[in-house]
DNA sequence: TGTTAGCACTCATACATGTAGAGTGCTAAA
DNA sequence: TTTAGCACTCTACATGTATGAGTGCTAACA
């Protein structure tokens, strides 16, 4: 039982009003909105029908009605329309995010901060699934004996490094040695692949004894694997706090308290972002979010890419009222500035995919 | 007209039960808890003189009293004794911070994490400020064409770097002579005395053509300034809901509005960390505090040391009606721990300071 | 002079009651 | 199928009252 043309009509008239004033919407405020050509009455009865659907709710008897999950979710699917971003709101993004050329983690940091503060609910960046890229550099650089900087360039262009202690005697020379043997036989090897097995093989090639090699094997084994590390950037988490929603102590601190976990957003943001089907975004609904405090909220993410296949996400966490049409062109916005940036970060270098 | 020994224990009395119950605190119940040998009556005629002298708040009339600001500070200048930590407690926060050696960066993450974890507060950890240190190396390496990592060594040992573009032109003998050129001219020298004329200065040393090297000083010199950029690590904020105080949705927006803006923190707490007049650590009570949102806090924060004169912060920030003594303990312990730990990272290198 | 018992007073809270307003559901008629 | 009209329900708010907690004051006592 598809909705007719007029359910859609006052489906969506409910959802645009309710996201607008946070409060359950009445018969008779509808129809003095919008023009239906009906009296509050045949409305009355489309709405109770919708309830039953199970596309609204009722808090109490005589209240208003709100969307629920089911409502939002129709909404999001078929009623809304996106529109483009108007020219204003694209360039103060634009701006933000280009007024100095920066590395990825730069970069993501100013989009996630750009999201928040131009939709007003919270943002998050995290960095790109890596495992799949592979080795193309590895340079130990020896800062004072017993400290090294390892640095690791991956294919797509990141760079990571890590400061690691070695023993004192390991000289510079020696540290070379293996950094180049790693390397050697590491490159073009994807980070999955690199195991402490596989480094330490790779290692022999420097030929050097073994009691040497294993002081500081763990430790570059440690600093390509950290490489892969799944890192999140937040903003914009104080905006929750304003709406009515969270108005709510207990509400706020389940929110609040998951929020902290950054490693538990991280990992469902990785999930349902890896598994992305079709869409360019991707959009989870109140009860749909499994994770504990965030069912009063929507989430909206979407990919970048960093070169041809490795990607990492960006996403809008606001109340489940939240302006989905904008917010989904704010963050389209976004991330194809994301790309743009990138890829010209990575045009200067011919391909060293 | 300074307190007699009964109004002080009194005075104590109150704000120990307050730390605890967050409910004004009745004479009645005083007298039942403390053993004091006088009647409610005498009691409440010594808090009707402290609420005179400023040192007590009533929040209506028939209510208890609760410490006002001078209150708290009284209580915390001379009445409250503060232990030292429990063996159990002690072990917890050392294992946290010392399962694997570190270096700055992830130290100070750790320790403002079992900072929160073990207060049940906020804490914060601000990086040191690093313009008094000098440079004691300066590399570059190549990347790739036109991609440098920069990396800057300062006394005290720590070492930042900073991923560069610069014009792709230049190969990597080129670079390698502008690093030394710049490493020799502006060794020794502290961040602060470094700029952008001095950068160009060195270079010239490089005997490089200037249209090449002006492509390229800026970044460098960036990247060495930002060696001195102050970080905020904070954790915990979410605790900060849980207290009564922060239940008022008002109260709570006011406070993470402005812990959102982590400059803004990061600014205050070097500012009052680095006037440290004389003691381990310095306490903020209330109004004392001159940050929007936070008047009903308490701030204490404590230094660490990197080297002999290089200093950081760390902090806890938690409700007026925080547990002092317990934190102060807490973050005495944690301080000494950064120390330990930084030491002994330092030890093995002998003296580059 | 310091201490205390006793009592009047104040205020917050909880609860019951009444009322107005908003909004629905239902019914009967168009 | 639509609509006007009305009864019904629920919330929000105001009002009044009882209750309890806690103080401030006073007068008596040691």
């Amino acid at each position: 039982m598809p909705l007719d043309f007029r359910k859609k009509q006052i489906l969506q008239a409910i959802v645009d009003d309710y996201i607008e004033s946070a409060e359950p919407i009445a018969s008779k405020s509808l129809v003095s909105k919008h023009d239906f050509h009906v009296s509050s009455a045949t409305v009355r009865n489309e709405m109770a029908d919708l309830e039953l659907m199970g596309y609204l709710e009722q808090p109490h008897t005589s209240a208003g009605r709100i969307p629920s999950d089911k409502g939002y979710r129709e909404y999001v699917d078929s009623l809304m329309h996106v529109e483009e971003l108007s020219n204003e709101e694209a360039q103060e993004i634009s701006q933000r995010m280009t007024d100095s050329v920066e590395e990825l983690t730069g970069l993501l940091r100013k989009a996630s901060s750009a999201l928040a503060e131009q939709t007003g609910y919270m943002s998050l960046a995290l960095s790109p699934r890596l495992h799949k890229s592979y080795l193309t550099q590895l340079k130990m650089m020896m800062i004072e004996p017993g400290k090294v900087l390892v640095v690791v360039v991956l294919s797509a262009g990141v760079v990571k490094d890590r400061l690691v202690r070695i023993p004192d005697f390991l000289n510079a020379d020696q540290v070379f040695q293996i950094s180049r043997a790693i390397e050697s036989g590491l490159c073009g090897k994807s980070l999955e692949e690199i195991t402490l097995v596989t480094v330490t093989t790779a290692a022999r090639d420097a030929h050097l004894p073994d009691s040497l090699l294993n002081q500081i094997l763990y430790e570059a084994y440690t600093a390509i694997k950290q490489a892969d590390n799944l890192e999140i950037y937040m903003d914009g988490t104080n905006h929750m706090l304003s709406f009515p929603e969270f108005h709510d102590n207990n509400r706020a601190r389940g929110l609040f308290d998951t929020l902290s976990k950054d490693g538990i957003i991280a990992g469902y943001v990785n999930e349902v972002g890896e598994s992305s089907t079709t869409p360019s975004y991707m959009i989870r609904i109140g009860q749909e979010i499994q994770l504990v405090g965030l069912h009063d909220c929507s989430f909206i993410t979407t990919t970048y890419n960093v070169g041809d296949k490795i990607a990492g996400n960006i996403g809008v966490i606001g109340p489940k009222r939240m302006d989905y049409s904008k917010v989904i062109s704010q963050i389209s916005f976004v991330r194809t500035t994301i790309n743009d940036q990138l890829k010209k970060l990575k045009e200067a270098n011919g391909g060293t995919e």
